[in-house]
DNA sequence: GTGAAAGCGCTAACAA
DNA sequence: TTGTTAGCGCTTTCAC
């Protein structure tokens, strides 16, 4: 019977499509559970996600689940809360029920310490690595991202560009500095003033551009670290007289839609992909269990998003 | 040694402690898929998700977590995508795996179909009831949330009260009118206009804001019938000359945090709950699972989250 | 209080 | 080409 439900196996065509006809009427559904028990095998993954509001991790859910096949294999999703009881918690229920491997979405882009438990399955990190190098990671390339932003905003003609971004602490936060300084070195340009080291969120992007406004009134493109900083700034900047993008170009992070096209103009942004950042996971998880752990750190591309906030000067 | 694991049987405390010992030195965790496959039990519950975006679904799958114990029962989460064949595949992929149930949330409040398929599982459906009256459905009281916020319109002292809210044929468009018709008969008022009808976006609200003012510049308050709305119609009226909430008040729906905070002034806001959605549908659905199904819609109230959109007048 | 054995639903190997 | 059987890892029952 297995054998004529599963295609497996020495059969005539006609006894298979007998077999299954028979099956539909009974409405029979072969338990998974069962050929678990046998084959070792589940076709379950753990997700753990650590952002509850899920805006890093639920896309990454998605892309893992375009590379998990479409209900192949399906997860089971823990939110931890940002708490490591939780995670061990939740973890240890991974394990009991036998998942293939554990895929680890972060929250924020610092290195994170490994699951605990010693999961005896194979487990990749997601926008968050492993802050153990043999754990196997894939991470977004935010100092290219960066880069790219900035290259964006030389290209389209501007050359005081100044930097308001989120907490100093942020690995994030350090890497877009980099990135920022990097491409305006290679151009032969450099920072206006110092980055302007804040809070991620819209009324520290309005209290910066008044800032900014008042000590260097000559700024004509602003990088922000994150799209809420960016629309703080595209009011704060109107709001000081100053018309993006005629005056001043912004460019954001996190291409969140709900942000970046509410913004006035619309906000140029730097997507951090983190479908595709799922969906490598994802692959790299199905490769692992296949054919054992790759470790390493595996890094996926930014994407600029092109709106109106850093269209050309008119003038 | 089923019986000293889980504290079952008759056994002596040394033995039990023994067992436990080496288990425990081994690194055995016993499996649960064989545990399953003897009682047809495996703690485990599908969440159907339909929003790809997780506004809606993500606080309901936390609640369920919630209701499920912390991985006592842990969640396969399957995105479709709001396509009923992918619905489909995975239904028949979460039976195949003997989920114990099925949770379904919604994305827009709008009654849906049942689920295909004749799962043979207690299924509930969160935040979108299902249409068939004989399933199991949880809901937001959005009729009585609607009122709530009208009625603390009123309370703080505004009579002439709009409504500008997201497109005519959304069940959660008409009963908000009707919520707000309600209480402001009620109180011996009347609607300042019509409804203003139009999309759930800030460029929409932006735009009733103006189109506002010029047909009833006497109005007082707005109750949005979201939170992107309320935030464009607080920026166009900015803009109109007119100040919130000193000349004009305002409250939002769905209490979504970057919103509603960013919004200037930050935005009172009716919370939808959908937290406790997900618990109820949750709780509801494990008595489910042991005592079989309680047909019938369940309602969990709104919540008036008060901000400073909605401050007395000073005057 | 402890150990042995049956059987959950399936698959793979083997016998007919 | 088809039917039979052992056994995956657990729990429960029953014999000791």
């Amino acid at each position: 019977m297995s054998k004529a439900l599963n295609g497996r196996g020495q059969l005539r065509d006609e006894t298979r499509a007998r077999v299954q006809a028979v099956a539909h009427e009974l409405g029979f559904v072969p338990s998974a559970v069962a050929a678990s028990l046998l084959t070792g095998r589940t076709y379950t993954v753990g997700l753990i996600m650590t952002d509850h509001h899920g805006r890093f991790s639920l896309p990454v859910l998605h892309g893992a689940e375009d590379a998990l096949g479409w209900g192949e294999t399906l997860a089971l999703v823990c939110d931890t809360r940002d708490d490591p009881i939780r995670e061990q918690h939740y973890v240890r229920s991974l394990i009991r029920r036998r998942v293939d491997g554990i895929i680890v979405a972060g929250r924020r882009t610092d290195p994170r310490p490994p699951l605990g438990g010693r999961p005896p399955v194979p487990v990749v990190y997601a926008f968050a690595r492993s802050s153990d190098a043999a754990d196997c990671s894939v991470v977004v390339n935010e100092e290219a991202g960066a880069r790219e932003a900035v290259e964006h905003l030389i290209r389209t003609g501007r050359r005081r560009i100044a930097h308001v971004t989120g907490p100093r602490g942020h690995a994030s936060v350090r890497t877009r500095v980099d990135g920022t300084r990097h491409a305006l070195h290679e151009a032969g340009l450099e920072l206006v003033g110092e980055p302007w080291y804040g809070g991620w969120s819209e009324v520290w992007g309005r209290f910066a551009a008044a800032a900014l406004t008042r000590s260097h009134p000559d700024v004509d493109a602003v990088f922000c670290g994150s799209d809420a900083i960016a629309r703080g700034v595209a009011d704060g900047l109107r709001e000081c007289g100053r018309r993006v993008p005629d005056d001043v170009a912004l460019v954001g992070v996190d291409n969140w839609q709900p942000t970046a096209e509410g913004c006035r103009p619309p906000l140029t942004s730097v997507d951090l992909n983190l479908q595709e950042v799922g969906r490598t996971a994802g692959a790299l998880l199905l490769r692992a269990i296949e054919y054992g752990a790759a470790p390493g750190i595996h890094t996926v591309p930014c994407r600029l998003v092109v709106r109106a906030s850093s269209a050309p000067a008119s003038g």
